[in-house]
DNA sequence: TTGGGTATTGCAATTGAGTTGCAATAGGAT
DNA sequence: ATCCTATTGCAACTCAATTGCAATACCCAA
């Protein structure tokens, strides 16, 4: 019986399968690493996690998330600074949003409602195309405030 | 008679001279350059213009912006990937605003009306606290569209 | 105006994220 | 099982940004 985490790694590696990437070993551990993620990360922590035997280069973990993402597995999520972030592209918030990290305890939430698409329109009616936007908040979450 | 501009960077090296930090031959050199500048820029661009003698040092450029925004001199305005922005903060914009790059032309816009300090009030009802948000639009200019 | 404490400079070296070349390896379709 | 091609992993590199440190230059106080 499998789990929803492990429903999605195999969707994920059906993905992988019927294109034309291939799905090889190093790849697969990269994947199950990926999907152990409560967060949004970056490739240095999936090094971390990945180094020795069974593991994968770090090279590898940078040149594979980019395909994670064109193959919706990940979606790149950059915050404030430095590195580039990812999270799992989870089918129940496929939808638009955005974070709210804690600058305390780092702790991620999602914001389900977005209010920018408002912001958009108007720009689009001023003659803006192709919009896309990145938006995001830190501030100190209810338990650390 | 003195311009606008030349009127901030009046105000600017009164800032730096009332403050703890000194005025000096590459700092003010960085300032001129820096009121020069229409666009927001990244350390780099003042490093192409500042290389040579009367000029300064790119070291001196990274370890002085970061003093410019303390003084109010200069924000921090990070762009979609790599490198660090800033702008000058200017007065008749010294309210808070967000902008619009077209990713043609790299033309970028301000926008002064915000709409995202709805989602922030709404944020503070859940608890969070000393909310701060980054919010950048990319797409095409109405020129460039 | 001069002297001196201290902020600042600039060079060189370093860090850290991310990229690239390339030969060896391994998917997976046939 | 074979072979073409994607992929790996090492080493070397790029590029932004930071740091150590000795020399320099502000600028305040006498």
């Amino acid at each position: 019986m499998p789990t929803a985490k492990t429903s999605e790694l195999t969707r994920a590696i059906e993905r992988i399968k019927t294109s034309s990437y291939r799905l090889t070993r190093p790849r697969l551990a990269l994947l199950e690493t990926i999907f152990k993620q409560k967060k949004p990360f970056a490739a240095r922590d999936l090094e971390l996690k990945l180094s020795g035997k069974n593991g994968c280069d770090s090279v590898t973990i940078y040149r594979s998330l980019p395909v994670f993402v064109e193959l919706g597995i990940l979606e790149k999520c950059d915050f404030s600074d430095e590195k580039t972030h990812y999270e799992v592209k989870h089918e129940h918030h496929g939808h638009h949003h955005h974070h709210i990290v804690c600058t305390s305890c780092e702790r991620v939430d999602s914001i389900e409602t977005c209010v920018i698409e408002a912001q958009e329109q108007l720009l689009k009616k001023l003659g803006y195309k192709d919009l896309k936007h990145r938006l995001e908040f830190r501030g100190l979450c209810p338990s650390c405030a």
